[in-house]
DNA sequence: CGATCCGTTGAGGTGCGTCAACGGGAGTGG
DNA sequence: CCACTCCCGTTGACGCACCTCAACGGATCG
């Protein structure tokens, strides 16, 4: 795979494509963070993924892309063309289903996703949120507990079907009841996991 | 793939699999209609999709099941156990593409639900899931106009974050104004699209 | 040191949820 | 063939969780 992968870097706030573009290219996060999201005519916007290292972008069968993506924080990606990338993967079946394995993950995570915005309040929003965060942290390998949030009140309430004031709020409260505390560096503690736990669930 | 299909019929309102069962078998819908969803522990439910002829279900990466299966009218399955369906797939690696496919396709389906349920109103929902199901008729090869809506308000409610009250109202609104007309078993006549475009967008 | 962006907080409004009543159709049993 | 029941859908009245609009403060940057 590296033979065909092209380094790219994006300072913050970086488009990465939009939503409606050629589907040239399939990309995989080296360090950085990205976030993909869609939007309407009149500007409503949400945000589908918050992206990190290990994670792929751009997965499509049509020709083109179905969101738009753009860098939240430095980023490094690898850049693979579709062409070339097809061609390896005619190559090594492995890589087929490695992508499966993604895809249907991905699957999982979007329905955790429709349960959160068809069903949750804001309070268990935002504490499913951050439990999430924690979670995939831990699955990268990092640690769990003071996690990293570089995305702003208006990208997560975005993400998660609110407006940047009640996620605001909610996050206030949360501080205010001793649950979660902030630490420089857009970093986030989390003190009480396990009221966060009967919080995401309605408890 | 015959070899290791075996058919499983299934009445109206029956259920197929839950959420958190050992995952086994993997299924393709074959006639009928089945809808799967996912539950809180308080009875809140999100449908995270409705199966109709050539669509997948139980597709996991986990041991288990992701989400719980009912059918919704009397439902024809063919079933795979995963372990033989396996041995295939191994043996014939068009087979993984195909599932890829599938995957990511119903990835960006996913998404566009993520949109519907996290930013647009009690109209533009119901106004865009009525114009996906004309549309998912006719990829199916059937007619896109009298569109067979096999769902309860209810189901309909916990599809797009609402309360079957909600649907209901809007629905007897899109009647009242000329939009959709009910016909004899559970059709639909979508009699203005062009409304219905613009009411799924907003306008 | 002005401009901009982000986050916070308050006051007030509203879209949808909640609760409730009712009617029709389908299935069931007498 | 007729009650009876149950489920589904509809509609109304009311409440509330979240949105809207607004003001303000701190951080960053040219």
């Amino acid at each position: 795979m590296e033979a065909i992968m092209r380094p790219a870097h994006f300072a913050a706030g970086t488009p990465i494509f939009d939503e409606g573009e050629a589907a040239d290219y399939r990309f995989n996060v080296i360090s950085g963070s990205v976030k993909i999201y869609k939007l309407m005519s009149d500007g409503r916007r949400q945000i589908v993924g918050f992206l990190f290292p290990g994670d792929f972008l751009g997965l499509s069968q049509s020709e083109v892309y179905a969101y738009s993506a753009e860098s939240m924080t430095a980023t490094e990606l690898c850049r693979f063309s579709h062409a070339s990338l097809e061609n390896l993967v005619n190559r090594i079946p492995a890589l087929e289903r490695r992508f499966l394995g993604v895809a249907v993950n991905e699957l999982a995570v979007a329905q955790d996703q429709m349960l959160l915005l068809g069903r949750k309040t804001a309070m268990e929003k935002v504490a499913s949120f951050l439990l999430m965060l924690s979670k995939r942290a831990r699955e990268r390998g990092q640690a769990e507990n003071p996690i990293l949030m570089p995305m702003t009140r208006s990208d997560l309430g975005d993400y998660l079907g609110l407006t940047m004031e009640t996620v605001s709020r909610t996050m206030s409260q949360l501080k205010a009841d001793g649950v979660i505390a902030q630490l420089p560096g857009s970093k986030l503690d989390l003190k009480n996991f396990e009221a966060l736990y009967d919080l995401a669930e309605g408890a």
